[in-house]
RNA sequence: UGGCUUAUAGUUUAAUGGAAAAAUGCUGCGCUUCGAACGCAGUGAUGAAAGUUCGAGUCUUUCUAAGCCAACCA
């Protein structure tokens, strides 16, 4: 049992002996002790003063005391500050906890606890590549379901894929005009950049078009309507509706670049799928809905034919969810993908991660599903992340002005190459080893960039500075886990020694200790709130406190066997940790870099 | 016009209503030692105002600033 909820317990019987007091009445919060004090944890007593009617000294002497007295096995001493009452752990709770679990490679994952979810992410158009944006919501969407699948559940991941609409038509239209039977091949090219190419051409010529309507004396607002290329394009969008043969395969065909591309750039990333949804197959879902939600009054009909929901009861408003001529609207598709998702997987819940600019979308569609009674509507989650922009704004791929994602990971492995060179550590790896090195290092540098902040946050993205490689950063806890592990190469735990009972744990010794005992806690907490970021900080502390500990005491020459031992076992457990949490963020570590 | 989000050291971020924590930067120090992509010391912050509370960065209200959403777009 964790030590944290054990001290709880204890506080709790402590509570319920001298005042009667029973634990769902009250609430006790323990906290690790701040470093500028004496102490392992500490229980704060303002909130328990009203319940136990004491002054905060009375009391936080009657509690240390009661505690010491019953908990001896458990607490070595302790001290009260104003109303912070802070514990010294007794040396043993730590050395059986490590001496239980070193060699446990399993650390921080949890039994399977017969649940399934889902996690949606990724969700790309086939007209562009994927930018930096799409990568913040990749490395988020890996994460929760790593999170989730430490957290014990059944996880399936799922993308769906933009791959109909007038964008794609607009990429298909451009290539005929401009493309001279130009393909990936023969161009050199990715495909996904391919096709984004002639994505920010068509807009080139809109543009211009445009400016000449503007010029002849339209107003803006015609000529953004009237454009000959615009009205082309949705003319090919009707045609693709219309099955019409050409377009359909042009339409295939331009498709299956982007999808090599795209499967490069998610190999390199570590992206993977269990299942992918194409829009084209689920954009006519949900009909049966509006019949349904119109049966059951849940959705009314107006003059014009058009059908709504009046959300005003949700706090949201009127949604259309049929068109007057009796097409359906993206919510309407989606709430039939809700109920072919479950039908298939029967999932608990259903994590979308997808941009905070669909909050209300999500809301709406979380607000329909469940008034329309389906399956795990409560289930449904939206993992709202925020946009990723450049110093000058948004990220525009029909302008140009992107991120792109096969750039920034290039560069990543590029400097990482280039500060693993400098430092000589690894002159001896063959050109794969040292291949995959980089690529471990800078996209290690780039997930934790990408990670460390709390997903609702925008993360302005400056180009002209680059990625960190010290301090707060991904590389860092790779090289503190290199060094475990260079470590652990020299030095062999002796297991043939019964080495005696520790005394007295080094300050440095049992600060570690504690971090390694409560990370179980750090993991659960954060699936439940699907928030990496918490995985990082929790990390970062580790390592840095590992830093402490390596700078100032020596394993190799430790003053005896048995504290070498320990020590071993000690940093033993830390590589675990290190290693199994940068999992939860789906990042390699490297046994040297 | 409504709704949602954000605002903490120069910069980037942390903080279940309970002791404002780090990183980076800057200043100084530590490699003949198990790896200096490291460590140690110093420096410096809660947008404004009111309220609730024993206690507010955190909750409520108002204001300011930035962004997003709401329209038969996907």
């Amino acid at each position: 049992m964790q030590l944290q909820h054990q001290i709880k317990l204890a506080a709790f019987d402590a509570l319920q002996k001298m005042y009667q007091l029973q634990p769902e009445d009250i609430s006790v919060t323990i906290n690790l002790t701040k470093s500028d004090f004496e102490g392992d944890y500490t229980i704060i007593l303002f909130n328990l003063l009203k319940p136990t009617k004491e002054k905060p000294d009375i009391l936080g002497h009657k509690l240390g005391s009661w505690l010491m007295e019953n908990y001896a096995n458990l607490f070595s001493s302790y001290n009260l500050i104003k109303g912070f009452l802070n514990f010294t752990i007794q040396d043993h709770w730590f050395t059986d906890f490590l001496a239980k679990n070193f060699d446990d490679t399993n650390y921080l994952n949890e039994p399977r606890n017969g649940k399934r979810v889902m996690v949606e992410y990724s969700s790309p158009n086939t007209n562009k590549p994927l930018h930096l944006g799409h990568l913040r919501n990749n490395f988020l969407g890996l994460s929760a379901a790593a999170l989730l699948d430490a957290a014990g559940y059944d996880v399936v991941k799922t993308c769906i894929v933009n791959d109909r609409g007038i964008h794609i038509c607009k990429s298909m239209l451009a290539w005929m005009l401009m493309g001279n039977n130009e393909t990936p091949e023969s161009s050199g090219m990715k495909g996904d950049h391919f096709v984004g190419k002639y994505y920010v051409l068509f807009n080139d010529i809109y543009k211009k078009e445009v400016a000449q309507l503007i010029a002849d004396g339209h107003t803006k607002e015609t000529s953004e309507k009237e454009a000959p290329i615009l009205k082309a394009a949705t003319q090919m969008l009707q045609d693709w509706e219309a099955g019409q043969p050409q377009i359909i395969n042009l339409w295939k065909k331009m498709n299956e670049w982007v999808y090599e591309g795209f499967d490069i750039t998610y190999k390199r990333i570590g992206s993977s799928f269990d299942k992918i949804y194409y829009e084209s197959n689920t954009y006519l879902l949900g009909k049966e809905f509006v019949e349904a939600g119109l049966s059951q009054n849940i959705f009314y009909k107006k003059e014009d034919n058009s059908i709504w929901a009046d959300l005003s009861a949700e706090g949201l408003d009127e949604k259309i969810v049929q068109r007057r001529d009796g097409t359906s609207v993206y919510i309407t598709q989606d709430l039939g993908l809700v109920a072919d998702k479950y039908n298939e997987y029967h999932c608990d819940k259903s994590i979308y991660v997808i941009a905070d600019e669909q909050n209300y979308h999500m809301k709406v569609l979380k607000a329909l599903a469940t008034r329309l009674q389906l399956p795990k509507a409560d289930g449904i989650y939206h993992l709202s992340y925020g946009m990723v922009e450049l110093p000058s704004g948004k990220m525009k791929s029909r302008e140009g002005t992107v991120v792109d994602a096969d750039d920034i990971v290039d560069e990543m492995i590029q400097i990482a190459a280039t500060k693993t060179a400098a430092l000589g550590k690894v002159n001896d790896f063959s050109s794969d080893e040292l291949e995959k090195l980089y690529e471990t290092i800078g996209l290690g540098a780039l997930k934790f960039f990408l990670l460390r902040v709390d997903p609702k946050k925008r993360i302005i993205f400056n180009p002209e500075e680059s990625i960190d490689f010290h301090g707060y950063t991904g590389p860092f806890i790779q090289y503190t886990y290199a060094r475990i592990k260079s470590i652990l190469r020299k030095n062999d735990i002796e297991t043939s020694i019964d080495f005696p009972q520790m005394n007295t744990l080094l300050p440095l010794e049992k600060k570690l200790l504690i971090l390694l005992e409560a990370f179980p806690s750090v993991v659960s907490e954060a699936a439940v709130q699907y928030d990496p970021a918490a995985i990082c900080m929790a990390l970062f502390n580790l390592a840095q406190q590992f830093n402490s500990f390596y700078n100032e005491l020596s394993v190799l020459h430790a003053e005896t066997i048995a504290s070498k031992n320990f020590r071993l076992q000690l940093a033993t457990l830390t590589a675990v940790v290190l290693k199994n949490g940068m999992q939860l963020l789906k990042i390699d570590m490297p046994e040297r870099m």
